[in-house]
DNA sequence: CAAGTTACCTGACGGC
DNA sequence: TGCCGTCAGGTAACTT
């Protein structure tokens, strides 16, 4: 489910919801996510502290209280984040809940368990980005991305440039199914080296490596149930899949049938026809 | 150093 | 019906 479109859909359904809230209490049923919960910490520094902001950063949902404190979600693979009524019945793999002080709560899903909760505490002059995304690339949607700097980026590299892409120290929350399409998309193949791709086919990538994930958000990602409120309304992206799971299936463009490959372990899907360069 | 593999975890699905 | 292998939107820690 959550990709960067995903992130943002939630990150902006949870928004309305969260913003001038106090978080009053916190409960968690013990199980591991990907890394310690930081349940103690989260208690003493959250409790009573009001939710200034609400933004996402690659695949992390990021929630800001006051005086520097940073809860930082990522959701994994099968993570959800909802906002339901006080008392309303919980559902199967629900983790982890932030009661506000409106008679809602937050409630964190995860069936898998890959996702990860942090809670950061800015030191003074030190931000977000110096600290905890050191090491992650620039948002595909942000002016600092540029075809320029993936160009560079990309020098000598052998890689298949849909690993290449899928690297977040490089580029941030472009996943699986958006590294696919947005190469279909571009007419380029996932094999290519990455460093073989020339200056102009860079431009032609990154163009739609953004339309493919402005359109995807614009979508509502793909599923998220269980919001209150109609910014929880499903998403509907996947019916506009191109490639991604369309193994065997007539191309939209060539009627060539689309091919899966495993590039670095994961499922890869192209036109044949379309994606020959 | 770059690039590939494994581990983390649950559940759905297909074959037998 | 059930058992088993395979696969799944991610990432970090390994190995090669």
């Amino acid at each position: 489910m959550p990709e960067l479109p995903e992130v943002e859909v939630i990150s902006q359904g949870l928004k309305p919801h969260l913003v001038g809230r106090r978080v009053e209490a916190i409960t968690y049923n013990g199980k591991n996510l990907r890394s310690p919960v930081p349940i103690d910490l989260m208690r003493t520094q959250l409790t009573g502290k009001q939710i200034v902001k609400v933004e996402r950063r690659a695949k992390y949902l990021l929630v800001h209280f006051d005086l520097e404190t940073v809860l930082i979600i990522h959701l994994g693979m099968t993570g959800n984040l909802g906002i339901f009524p006080i008392g309303s019945t919980t559902a199967r793999h629900d983790h982890l809940c932030w009661r506000l002080d409106n008679n809602l709560e937050l409630r964190y899903n995860d069936t898998r368990r890959f996702g990860a909760i942090h809670l950061l505490q800015l030191p003074e002059n030190a931000s977000l980005e110096e600290t905890f995304f050191h090491k992650t690339g620039p948002e595909p949607l942000s002016e600092n991305c540029s075809a320029q700097y993936l160009h560079t980026k990309a020098t000598g590299r052998k890689q298949p440039i849909k690993t290449f892409l899928m690297n977040t120290e490089v580029i941030a929350g472009i996943g699986n199914i958006y590294a696919n399409e947005s190469l279909f998309k571009a007419g380029i193949n996932p094999c290519r080296p990455a460093g073989k791709l020339s200056r102009k086919e860079w431009r032609t990538l990154l163009d739609n490596i953004r339309s493919t994930l402005n359109w995807a958000i614009e979508c509502g990602g793909s599923t998220i149930s269980d919001f209150i409120n109609a910014s929880g309304e499903k998403g509907y992206f996947q019916a506009n899949f191109k490639v991604y799971g369309k193994t065997g299936l007539p191309c939209g463009n060539c009627l060539t049938p689309i091919k899966k490959i495993q590039l670095s372990g994961r499922a890869s899907f192209y036109c044949p026809q379309c994606q020959k360069k």
